[in-house]
DNA sequence: AGGGCGGCTTGATCTAGATCAACCCTCGCC
DNA sequence: GGCGAGGGTTGATCTAGATCAAGCCGCCCT
């Protein structure tokens, strides 16, 4: 269990879940609403800031489900794998985001840090046991959940019906969207991870992904600074591959 | 709004929200406990039962969410469309599940009927206000949620990186789980529906899933007695197909 | 009874993307 | 300074599944 170091107590340990949801759309839904202090105080109380050097494991599905964390810092992928090496990465973490919430005893998938990340870690039954004493609190994991859920099916569009090149172009579309509204610069936009994660997200090779890349900088719709720094030359062109309109 | 039938009173219109969570795996979380007398009376003056026929739509992605839904006979298709006409099914859903929940305005995706089906509507905002005294109903919501999430990641896989004999497989195994953890024998599996939406589902194409069908059928995996019933002939071996093991 | 339509299957052909194979570049290491 | 490994790109070829096309069957309709 020392995958990782771990600080406590947690001073300057701010998980999304005290402050307001910033990733939250315009409406003034009541699962954003911030916690008092005296909550704020009982959430931090079960809660162990922990830092994760670049490509470590978090955990590992079927791993008996004892923390959810909380990304506050750097960038996570989880995927899925089956028994041949085949892998599936279902999502890229980022400040704000939740990981290893489940209802089940085990993990449902696999997280690995991309870069040097920092996570806030809530051991899972206190964090039950919160639940029910702060109902905002699971108002405001609800909300996140049916964020993801929405993004989950985005993700099926994508991975059941769309060509390689709407793939990327959704893909980065995404990333930059992502930033933005985590309040980051857009322009350019970073790719915490490498070609072989690419492709596993988006469900093609990483020959492919690449051969795209490429495709689109000479129609000049991008621009590769580096492998991992891409600006978007017509937003409104690769909107348009990207959604059909 | 007169695309459906409506009941009401709903004097027997039981909704899955009330009685306690058939869908549960093993381990007894609070999130299944069920609600008491006056909890369920709160749930059932703002609930209406509404009737289906066969392939009525229920709402359209964008249509503006104002009710939320639960399945409580019968079976709904939820899809997504791209502006040229292709479709991803995102899920199919027996009793049980949910329907139209999200933190926007819109709607997120399209759902319809799949055979004659029966739902309880929830006007949105008297739901939302029911969460807020009772945690439980929230807790409920978020064990589905979180159930979902899990099968969305799952399809990820399937969609990502299965070929599609294993697709055509995991959906025959998956709809024989669904229908056995219901309650209903799963012998022969009963499909309710048809060839497109399974092609949409798995994304595939009509011919695949057909093709498919007939040479899991000629090694003698699986037996059609007609287009909608399938027998599952060596369960073990098609389980082995699907998860590599 | 006939005809047309919708859902399904089957066959022939095509192609997007996978696979196989070089090769390049950078970086760390002896 | 050489060299080996890892990540990325590019080219040649292959193939799973899409596409195009035909035919079958059950069912409704007049």
């Amino acid at each position: 269990m020392s995958r990782f170091s771990v600080t406590k107590p947690p001073a300057r340990c701010a998980s999304e879940l005290v402050s307001p949801c910033n990733t939250c759309e315009v409406r003034d839904f009541a699962a954003c609403a911030p916690l008092n202090p005296d909550e704020q105080r009982r959430l931090a109380s079960i809660m162990t800031s922990v830092e994760i050097a670049p490509h470590q494991p978090i955990f590992d599905e079927a791993d008996p489900a004892e923390h959810v964390y909380n990304v506050t810092g750097g960038a996570v992928k989880i995927y899925k794998l089956l028994p041949d090496g085949r892998r599936q990465i279902t999502g890229f973490l980022l400040p704000g985001d939740f990981l290893g919430l489940t209802h089940k005893e085990a993990y449902a998938y696999s997280a690995e840090a991309l870069g040097p990340t920092r996570l806030c870690r809530f051991p899972r039954r206190k964090l039950e046991n919160l639940l029910d004493e702060i109902p905002k609190l699971e108002q405001r994991l609800l909300g996140m959940a049916s964020h993801e859920l929405a993004a989950a099916q985005d993700q099926m569009m994508l991975l059941g019906r769309k060509s390689a090149k709407e793939r990327v172009v959704s893909f980065l579309l995404m990333m930059s969207n992502g930033a933005v509204r985590r309040g980051k610069l857009a322009d350019p936009v970073t790719l915490p991870m490498n070609r072989s994660d690419i492709a596993d997200y988006l469900g093609l090779t990483i020959e492919t992904v690449s051969r795209t890349f490429t495709q689109l900088r000479t129609q000049k719709l991008i621009e590769l600074l580096d492998e991992k720094q891409v600006r978007l030359l017509k937003p409104e062109a690769l909107r348009e591959i990207a959604t059909g309109f």
